[in-house]
DNA sequence: ATTAGCACTCGTTGCAGTAAAGTGCTAATA
DNA sequence: TATTAGCACTTTACTGCAACGAGTGCTAAT
């Protein structure tokens, strides 16, 4: 669709763009060391560039910079996978040598680290426990009729809620219901912890339990507090400040908006099914307000399901190839670190 | 110290000057319905103001805008105690309706409505479980020598923390463990878990015990979790933005660098012993970045100790009455429900 | 003690003029 | 036919300047 000259100058400006934040003229690329044209050739090629979408132009004496469609083409045919580099590598790696059962720290330290290394905005979603299984259920009674639900699964999650349970609730049935609850649910993935297995298991234990409600409830809260457990990590708000394309506050501000609600954050970040990095530009991310930020993803897995997934939000004028190549890097190397932990290696 | 006409002027230029963010001029004021001066007199009054230090003037040719002795003047002599008004009272009285022992959901809407209310940031130090007591202490192995340490509290706090066990410890050697500690150790509260009680148990339990590491490392653990346990959060970061002294970005950045590190943060809002509403105005921060920056905040407290604190950042030209009210009230409603959660009543 | 009046200061706004950067187009060149 | 040199044109950014407005401090009158 382009030829090679038309790549290299969509390239370069992209590049030089992405650096310099200004917008690039003929004359700069012409000066280029990888280019032995004068600055009226390239100014063709340029006009032709802009004639097919690729290129806009802030104002008639104004260089060019990279369209939403220049940059799209960049990220699809002009970036190669390569490695990065040791520095970062390195960086990387220390990360995850941490013990990665202390999952809130690790997610919280790799959004730290990851807008150091980038400059841009992170978000780390937490690991979902769904595919992890039921290990054990305990009901702590704490007076009066309150108690609190635990739920520990195999990879030591531990979830927690407070129930309210009958008035006259005897112990002994307290101790029962969890011991059948535990017989019957200990190796349940928790994603079957929903409604269906609440059918099943109702009549069951109504056949055998005097309290069955109380059970229900448990389970029911237990539940949803699993649900509930992925959370949202976001590091680095401020580098998004010292963006030159958001030196002015009202640009910034809805923007800053957006990232108080993590609601809003994990939407944006929603598990994509395919493996590998996803890069949204502008618009394609279907809100206003990201109009002239680019958001790179990536999903982490255990055991090739995706539990959780890393990103990075910056301008559009965002250094795609380090990025892409970093969130790869970092999303594979968590997948294996929390596929380990789970399989028991130490 | 100043005269009832001067403490009246200071006053006046507070309030309009919090509201308008511009200068007060001496038109601005004798046009104001509590003088029948001329706008000279004022002249000579805002004069004096000046030079006692009550008053800055940004330029020769501006109107007069309190300092931050004149801020500080004006909460100490010139606010009254009063009423906050029915709406705002209600939208806090709605937000401690909520089931207590949802701390985390507390404290995260304690800061979105504070912050919608007052228009500024909010801080919220989630409570130090420090004052209560152990209800139970579980132990459940995971596989491999991992096992998960989890700690509830009388009042249905749930901490908890994996750890590395010895390698050859026999199931029936952690019951009996986990049996000891709870026997030895519920009804105690947190704040014992520290090094003394440390040296007290080890030898009394090393002498009943083979893995009496394993047991030690176990309540190190829950001691660091439990005492890492205090969150914190903060709303309305975003605010900040509205305010017109910030609407340089170079302006805001360090603050919100500042308001990103949630130790900092806690570390601004420590808890002080002393009872009511603390005002820290400018440089009374300790900290050049506040310099501009009003902090205020309260403690709440169970059964009369403090637990954690409510605060609010904005600058310091701030409606402070309001704001005090706000935190006095929200203090005094938190502690007495926060009480009455540890004292059963449902 | 208060006020009217006035000269003075300082920041803001609008405007013209200039410099710089970059383009598009045409004509010359390899 | 592809490239390049040259030039007129456009737009922005910057600079200096005058006019204006808000507000003060001081003096003299009430």
């Amino acid at each position: 669709m382009l030829t090679p000259r038309q790549q290299l100058i969509l390239s370069v400006i992209v590049e030089d763009y992405v650096q310099s934040a200004e917008p690039v003229g003929s004359r700069t690329l012409s000066k280029h060391e990888r280019f032995h044209l004068s600055s009226a050739t390239i100014r063709n090629e340029m006009a032709d560039l802009e004639e097919l979408g690729f290129l806009d132009q802030p104002h008639a004496s104004a260089g060019r910079i990279p369209s939403q469609k220049g940059y799209r083409y960049y990220v699809d045919h002009l970036t190669s996978e390569g490695r990065l580099d040791g520095e970062t590598v390195l960086a990387l790696q220390d990360l995850f040598r941490q013990r990665m059962d202390e999952w809130e720290r690790v997610a919280h330290q790799t959004s730290v680290v990851l807008s150091q290394l980038t400059q841009y905005t992170t978000i780390v979603l937490g690991p979902h426990i769904h595919q992890e299984r039921i290990k054990q259920i305990q009901l702590i009674p704490l007076g009066g009729a309150k108690a609190v639900a635990i739920l520990v699964t195999d990879a030591g999650q531990v979830t927690s809620r407070q129930v309210q349970l009958s008035d006259d609730i005897p112990a002994e049935h307290v101790a029962g219901m969890v011991h059948l609850l535990n017989q019957r649910l200990t190796g349940t993935p928790l994603f079957r912890l929903g409604s269906r297995m609440y059918k099943e298991l109702a009549s069951e234990i109504g056949s055998v339990l005097e309290h069955y409600e109380d059970a229900l409830l448990v389970l029911d809260e237990l539940a949803k507090a699993a649900s509930a457990s992925q959370r949202v990590f976001v590091g680095g708000t401020t580098n998004i400040l010292s963006q030159p394309e958001f030196r002015d506050v009202d640009k910034v501000k809805p923007l800053l908006e957006m990232l108080e609600q993590p609601d809003w954050v994990a939407a944006v970040l929603s598990l994509q099914p395919k493996a590998g990095v996803k890069v949204r530009i502008g618009l394609e991310n279907g809100l206003p307000t990201l109009q002239s930020c680019t958001v790179i993803s990536a999903t982490y897995r255990v055991a090739g399901v995706p539990v959780g997934s890393v990103g990075i939000i910056g301008p559009t004028r965002m250094h795609y190839e380090r990025v892409i190549r970093i969130l790869d890097y970092t999303s594979q190397v968590l997948s294996r670190a929390m596929t380990e932990r789970l399989s028991g290696k130490k």
